[in-house]
DNA sequence: GTCTATAATCAGATAGAC
DNA sequence: GTCTATCTGATTATAGAC
């Protein structure tokens, strides 16, 4: 197959992004400058110019992506059960998926002040939609009985609070593997809803 | 009292510390020039160096204060009582604490990473002194059998979470009152840990 | 204590060669 | 597709007048 030397663009644009999202994890967006992103790829910063329109759109891409990620993967699980165990299955999925993305994670509840309004409306839609599938399990539970939450918006945001605070110390080596944090959590979680 | 055309020290410091941690809060330290904080207070840029070394000590200064400040607040609490009885007091002066200053809230989370090493140590070692404070309630509770967690450190960790996020999205104008938002978290608070 | 002016550097983004 | 070179403007911090 021959190519053009120096011609990468299947690769190139998910090695920029892979760049970016690490550098703005690490630094954030507005300490991060195209010249930076470049140097970790291993080009030059006018070349980013042909995967991105802009630095805004880099950042953006990556929150969207992340977002829509997380959606996926929870519309992926096996679907059916009762409110408890749609909730257990919410809370061991929701802590390994973010584990699993610490940079992304980060990214996206550090940045959005550095969206554009218009942006950032696009960015809160998807998180709104993925708090919402653990509010429906809630009311549900809620409805038949299995849960007393007063309030299933505030215990909706009580609870991601609690599980996404896990990234923010967690560590793969650390004191606790992922299925006694998981266990503990879920613990946590059961009692604090318990009907 | 003469005193001096444009001499305003008493006032400028704590004015040039409002307008940088209003600033830094809305648009993230990075994002903020000394020309724009300047402009806050209504000054030159120049004139900001007589208030603060440069602006990472602007930064470290204001995130010494708000976790000082908290620690502060919570000795300044009546000491004694039952473990629950300390829990349910924690919880609501966390609470209250913490909306009352949500700029230096978001400040102390988000731009941790924008600290100097050395100053960052003094800023962790000042929350993980707050945090402690949590623990040692949960290990009363734990030893005198009032509640039942397996591993107080997560714990800590998880209440801080549940309730530091209040901040993320409670509004003073909004669809709850402070007292209910009090009530309902200390209700799952209580029953997260309840032995 | 505050100003103006400036030094020295770096930013995002674009143009055109190859 | 990537490079070099460059435009335009902003950045932190300092010097010296008042």
């Amino acid at each position: 197959m021959a190519r053009k030397t120096g011609s990468h663009a299947e690769t190139t644009g998910p090695r920029v992004r892979a760049a970016a999202l690490r550098l703005f994890a690490q630094s954030g967006y507005a300490a991060v400058s195209m010249r930076q992103i470049a140097a970790e790829v291993g080009m030059q910063a006018g070349a980013l110019y042909t995967y991105t329109a802009d630095k805004q759109t880099l950042l953006f891409d990556l929150m969207r992506e992340h977002m829509a990620d997380v959606l996926e993967a929870w519309a992926a699980q096996p679907q059916g059960g009762s409110p408890g165990e749609r909730l257990e299955q919410f809370t061991r999925f929701h802590i390994n998926h973010h584990l699993d993305r610490p940079e992304g994670v980060f990214l996206s509840y550090m940045e959005l002040r550095n969206l554009t309004p218009k942006n950032f409306a696009e960015i809160e839609a998807l998180r709104r939609s993925y708090e919402s599938e653990l509010e429906a399990i809630l009311i549900a539970g809620q409805e038949n009985g299995a849960f007393s939450v007063p309030d299933t918006r505030l215990a909706t945001m009580a609870l991601i609070a609690m599980l996404t605070g896990i990234t923010q110390w967690y560590r793969d080596d650390g004191r606790l593997s992922r299925e006694r944090v998981q266990k503990i959590y879920w613990n946590m979680v059961r009692r604090a809803v318990k009907g």
